[in-house]
DNA sequence: GCGGACTGCTTACCT
DNA sequence: ACAGGTAAGCAGTCCGCG
């Protein structure tokens, strides 16, 4: 059966599509049975199909997975047919299990199994009992009597239980698979001969076991992704109250809106019609449908996201999707009319995929290292602005009060941007979601709810199943291996981290950059870092030192994170970064291979941190901390022999060296020591025409030989900083981007001083707007939260809890510093005449200081400049002036 | 009672 | 719920000062 359209989906429902607002409503449609709807996706005979999603089905106590069929771009469902059962493991013996009071009685116990397994932290094969039960939440889940309760100790009793399944049956997530006679059959990707042998040569000096998983994940990896079919969706709700959130559990006011813009362009926009509602101007483009009652337009909606396979929003699962469940429920809908699935924190569908994008953009990892810190806020206008040059359609006052044209434009803009946000560079994002989903094993609908500690924990989980290990218990990875021993610089933390080099403070001709290319994940492969081979049992490996620390590494065995971290960094490094810089590729290719680097490239650079963060299933201090000390012995071994070959080291932080107008054959030498003494690759990521150091680190400014920049830490391009003054900072770097050579300093540095006098002067003048002048800092949680101090930003919010202006955790406030006893107002309360000039001028001082000090000028001798005696107040004037 | 020296808190950044 | 290191500004505290 072809796919639908949008139109014909909604033509089935839409009570009436029209220009103007209809008169009467037809004739309700057959109700949706969402029964009926899994059923028939249910078949048992199914050519090629993505494996998208899993979970549990408590009704027939089975796994189910969820498939994509690219060809009628629809989902289907396939039940376990194995009987496999939910399990952990005991230490006892099936004899000694029996005696424990409540486990032989258990209703949810199925059976016991004695088995062997391999413990990895003592390095041998040793007998446990499989408890198998009939369901998840006999083994762990009810609030009393669970299995896992009842045992003294338990293994692996807190995998979900579709995870389990997943690891278990040695599926593929994100790739193609049948349905032969209801048994499902993977249908494996092969790459091509000629990417295979390519591959082969690359690798061919590494040993056999990391070749191996090259293969396996290229096998994953090069398997191309389609492009999903998938709608967008947005809701409006009209409440009294036009500045507070409605709530979602409660759903006390009706859907007035709600926009469905699909991956083809095709935009649709269903109204509640209500009573003195204007009818303004309806969107061009768009389908407009008009329901006369509420419940008709959530039939609508909701007879397409039933069989929609990819439903995309921002924020669904909080507020969307959960406040369309709940107000279906209050108007009366039976369960089965609703496609919805709500948990504790998502909202999923019954038979499609839902992916919340406000989960996956607020992921740090995915905001930094797959988005390159584009967006700084998450919120659909930040996030739609930043990457899209798209923003929220601005409105006054409630929605509810809007015309219908008003509101379908705002709606069906929110819808827009959210398509728009999995349309960037050929679908990027929802292919980035499927290649770490086939990396980590993870569900895609999870994969993006979850934390990269998450997809960690899934990838090594996986690979403790196929090997038959024992996955430890975080007590026992503890008790083996113990704290951490190197004292932190900074109070509070675990372990001592990274080196930073002092900069050398002024101006540097010729800088070019080394760097060690993703060193962390490098020093886990190259020094076989894992929780199992860092102190290890051996005694032979104690030897093995990790310097600076009392840690040794095994030598006898390769660590399992290791080589999967390792392998992978490899893949990145060798084929896949170089791959996606290949100007003879075609475009798309060239897409696609870059999805795959910065997936990589997401994994690899959280790597090293889960090991050294509590939550993680696998947390071991020693391997953060040897990690850490091997980069820091790097560092600091690669300064000193550049030093000793006559370079001139001007700064490094953790893993980067900048040299000063060092020469070729020094470099060259210095790449070639690295290699061999480290065994780790020193490369050149960049050369800077010049560099401007002050004397702070993590502070610096680099021209490159084109005239672009690089702004490091600098107060002028933070995002607190006011508008005005990044302005004036950015003049000033476009100053510094014409200058080639050290004579063209003196110029430059002449005009440098103009644009920071005429700053003074103009805000003396009070020619900067309020919004120019304001400091923007985010909320980090409620006001009242703040008990240690009131920072200014929380006195500023305080003030606009009081002028009855919802505040939330994530708000970024806005506000100038005022004259008076307050300090700071938030622009929407203050005035131009109250703003405290000798605060801002005193701003600007320390800001051009950064770059100022470097350049040999004074800031005190640029005219306007903040002078003691002119901004003390009167006490301190008369001993400024004294002096 | 006030100001300077100091510490701690908070945010935003770097790798 | 990936880590530690650094800068900056302000809030709050302590202490000396006839």
């Amino acid at each position: 059966m072809p796919a639908k359209t949008l139109q014909e989906y909604s033509a089935k429902t839409a009570q009436k599509a029209v220009e103007q607002p209809a008169e009467t409503s037809p004739s309700p449609v057959e109700p949706l049975s969402v029964r009926a709807i899994l059923e028939q996706a249910t078949p048992s005979t199914l050519d090629a199909a993505l494996l998208v999603s899993a979970t549990y089905d408590g009704e027939r106590q089975k796994a189910v997975l969820k498939l994509y069929r690219e060809k009628d771009e629809r989902i289907y469902l396939w039940y376990d047919d194995a009987g496999h059962k939910p399990y952990c493991f005991s230490d006892l013996t099936p004899e000694e299990l029996k005696t424990l009071p409540g486990l032989a009685s258990h209703p949810g116990l199925e059976r016991l199994e004695r088995l062997k397994k391999y413990e990895p932290l003592r390095d041998e094969e040793k007998a446990y009992t499989k408890v198998e039960a009939t369901d998840p939440l006999s083994i762990g889940g009810k609030p009393s009597g669970s299995i896992r309760d009842i045992l003294p100790k338990a293994w692996e009793a807190d995998i979900r239980y579709y995870e389990c399944y997943i690891f278990d049956r040695d599926l593929k997530v994100g790739m193609p698979h049948c349905v032969k006679d209801g048994h499902l059959k993977e249908l494996p990707y092969q790459v091509s001969s000629e990417v295979a042998e390519a591959v082969e040569r690359l690798f061919e000096k590494e040993p056999p076991e990391v070749q191996e998983h090259i293969m396996r994940w290229m096998d994953l990896l090069e398997c191309p992704v389609p492009d999903y079919r998938r709608v967008a969706l947005d809701i409006e709700v009209g409440g009294p109250v036009a500045t507070r959130m409605p709530s979602a559990e409660q759903a006390e006011d009706p859907v007035i809106a709600i926009g469905l813009v699909d991956n083809r362009g095709e935009k649709q926009v269903l109204l509640l019609r209500r009573q003195g509602i204007e009818l303004g101007e309806l969107p061009k483009g768009a389908q407009v449908s008009f329901f006369e009652d509420e419940r008709g337009l959530l039939e609508a909606a909701f007879s397409q996201i039933a069989e929609c396979p990819f439903v995309i929003t921002f924020n669904g699962d909080d507020f969307d999707l959960r406040y369309l469940f709940h107000r279906a429920e209050r108007l009366g809908f039976e369960r089965d009319q609703i496609p919805i699935e709500l948990s504790r924190d998502a909202a999923g569908l019954s038979l499609g995929v839902h992916v919340d994008l406000y989960k996956f953009f607020f992921n740090r990892s995915i905001q930094i290292y797959a988005f390159g810190q584009k967006y700084r806020e998450i919120t659909l206008d930040d996030v739609g602005n930043s990457l899209l040059g798209m923003g929220k359609v601005e409105i006054e006052g409630p929605v509810a009060e809007l015309s219908y044209g008003l509101l379908a434009d705002y709606c069906l803009r929110d819808a827009e941007i959210t398509m728009q946000l999995t349309q960037l560079e050929n679908g990027m994002t929802l292919k980035l979601a499927t290649v770490l989903a086939r990396i980590s094993r993870t569900p895609i609908d999870d994969l993006t709810r979850q934390g990269v500690s998450g997809w960690i924990r899934n990838m090594l989980r996986y690979e403790h199943r196929r090997r038959n290990w024992l996955i430890p218990r975080p007590e026992d990875i503890l008790e083996a291996k113990g704290a951490a021993t190197t004292k932190a610089i900074i109070e509070g933390k675990k372990y001592r981290g990274a080196e930073v080099i002092q900069p050398e403070a002024g101006v540097h001709f010729n800088v070019p950059v080394l760097d060690f290319q993703s060193m962390y994940p490098s020093i886990i492969s190259r020094y076989n870092l894992s929780y199992e081979t860092v102190r290890c049992p051996h005694p032979e490996c104690r030897t093995n030192k990790v310097p600076d620390t009392p840690h040794w590494v095994c030598t006898r065995k390769k660590g399992v994170s290791s080589l999967l971290i390792g392998s992978l960094r490899d893949l990145r490094v060798k084929w896949y970064k170089p791959r996606s810089r290949d100007r003879r590729l075609p475009r798309a290719t060239l897409d696609w291979y870059n999805t795959i680097q910065n997936s990589l490239k997401v994994l690899l650079n959280a790597s090293y941190g889960v090991f050294g963060s509590e939550n993680f299933f696998l947390y071991c201090p020693p391997v953060a901390e040897a990690t850490a000390s091997i980069g820091r012995y790097a560092m600091t071994q690669t300064i000193e022999r550049a030093r000793a070959t006559g370079m001139k080291v001007v700064y490094g932080d953790t893993d980067s060296i900048f040299l000063e107008a060092p020469s070729q054959k020094q470099v060259q030498e210095l790449m070639a020591w690295s290699e061999q003494t480290l065994g780790m690759e020193l490369d050149i990521d960049k050369t800077y025409r010049y560099a401007v150091f002050s004397a702070r680190k993590k502070n610096y400014l680099g021209v490159y030989p084109d005239g672009s920049v690089d702004i490091k830490g600098l107060t002028g391009k933070k995002r607190n900083t006011p508008e005005f003054l990044k302005k004036a900072f950015f003049d000033m770097i476009d100053i510094l981007s014409r200058v080639t050579s050290p004579d063209d300093f003196k110029k430059a540095k002449e005009r440098i001083r103009e644009l920071v006098k005429t700053s003074y002067v103009k805000l003396r003048r009070r020619e900067y707007s309020l919004k120019d002048l304001a400091f923007n800092v985010m909320l980090s949680r409620p006001p009242d939260k703040y008990t240690k101090t009131t920072p200014q930003h929380v006195k500023a919010a305080l003030q606009l809890q009081k002028a009855r202006r919802e505040v939330m955790p994530g708000d970024v406030i806005s506000f100038v510093k005022v004259t008076g006893s307050s300090g700071v107002k938030p622009i929407q309360l203050a005035k131009t005449e109250e703003v405290d000039v000798a605060k801002y001028a005193e701003y600007i001082s320390s800001t051009f200081e950064q770059v100022l000090d470097a350049l040999d000028i004074d800031i005190g001798q640029v005219a306007g400049a903040p002078r003691l005696d002119l901004f003390m107040p009167s006490g301190a004037d008369k001993a400024a002036s004294e002096r």
